[in-house]
DNA sequence: GTCTATACTGTGATAGAC
DNA sequence: GTCTATCACAGTATAGAC
């Protein structure tokens, strides 16, 4: 017999084309909006034919998915890296986590739009592709949690003010900074609402609950 | 000689018809989404053929153009209406029109997305449909300034509270509530940092300006 | 000026040959 | 697995009826 080979040439091969697509999709995202993608642009750029794409991807709604998936990964990989090397000191630690997503999404405008708005008419994220980005908010509220913060209000309240200045940042003034220094100061107004210590620097992360309901 | 007539009466049926279009154009939008907008849908609606619609728009950016201003002028509308009836307490009057806003953008997500713009592939406003969008911030920046909120900082401050709430709560949970109290709750913090006084009532709207650069 | 008919180009998607 | 051919749909340009 000749037995079960170790591995899988042609899968590989074929997860390697279906990368390949998607880095082509990004590309024709970011320079046409995500919007705007067309099959017969992915398709030039890899050397192929519209319909061939077909055998990579069911439709063009689940390249849309792979892509939604692909940017809650990189979200959730960038997050969990951030983490190891965040201050002990909560206004610091946020501040960063804080600028940290703003940059991520402000660094390219395609992506977010995908990320969060239903912008696109026909596509809803599958609940695969959805996982990262739920693990993104678990990621977000553990940080938040180990500084003290628990309350799904303050959790809100924290993810509303970076989707504020994200949404102005990209719509109005493409390419600046100016509402990543209002995010900037709205960490330190979040920090004062929920009593979060200024300057001193702890030996160990607050331990206590510091927020609360209203 | 007949002279010039007082009243155009092609023209007034040319503007009437417009818009009728632009109703269609809404309500197709409300239904399919606003980037999933269609001129045969539209044109089908109010009993045309889709090549006539040219013959009140030049294009489809035309009709986006147009629906982008009367969004705008519907919101410069209802904050002037709305400026009347409010208090003359700092945080009550700053509260209501901060929700008014929520509950307006809300209300049509469709409107709100094409308001907000980014969204669709190839639409720019012209200067025209900016015009009432400028004449908003405007308003916003007056009303905040009754009440002494003066700098640029302040100011975007404020927006980036609502943008935020309004982009989770449409994202998120469409049709719910949860992040209208976020808002309800952002005001207070708001006003707090920017040291607006409490519950008393003043007898007349502060003159001197309470926040400042950081 | 208003509207229809026709047609051109580009889109996502499918069928079938190789 | 990739192609060609084709379909139904889109936006839009143009010609011509009225």
């Amino acid at each position: 017999m000749l037995g079960e080979p170790i591995r899988d040439r042609r899968a590989e091969r074929h997860e390697a084309t279906r990368a390949e697509i998607l880095t082509a999709a990004w590309a024709v995202a970011r320079e046409q909006g995500i919007a705007a993608l067309s099959l017969r642009d992915v398709a030039r750029r890899v050397g192929m034919q519209a319909p061939s794409l077909y055998s990579y991807f069911t439709s063009k709604n689940d390249i849309y998915d792979a892509m939604f998936a692909q940017a809650w990964t990189d979200a959730l990989d960038g997050i969990r890296t951030l983490k190891q090397t965040l201050s002990d000191e909560p206004r610091e630690a946020l501040r960063t986590a804080q600028l940290w997503f703003f940059d991520f999404a402000v660094s390219d405008p395609a992506r977010y739009l995908l990320m969060g708005q239903r912008t696109i008419p026909g596509f809803e994220p599958s609940p695969q592709a959805y996982a990262p980005a739920v693990a993104v908010i678990d990621e977000t509220k553990a940080l938040l949690g180990s500084f003290g913060i628990t309350s799904d209000d303050d959790v809100d309240l924290w993810i509303t003010l970076s989707a504020g200045c994200i949404a102005q940042q990209t719509a109005n003034e493409p390419g600046g900074t100016r509402w990543r220094l209002v995010l900037d100061r709205s960490v330190d107004f979040y920090c004062d609402a929920l009593g979060i210590t200024k300057s001193q620097r702890p030996a160990t992360k607050a331990k206590k609950p510091i927020g609360g309901k209203r």
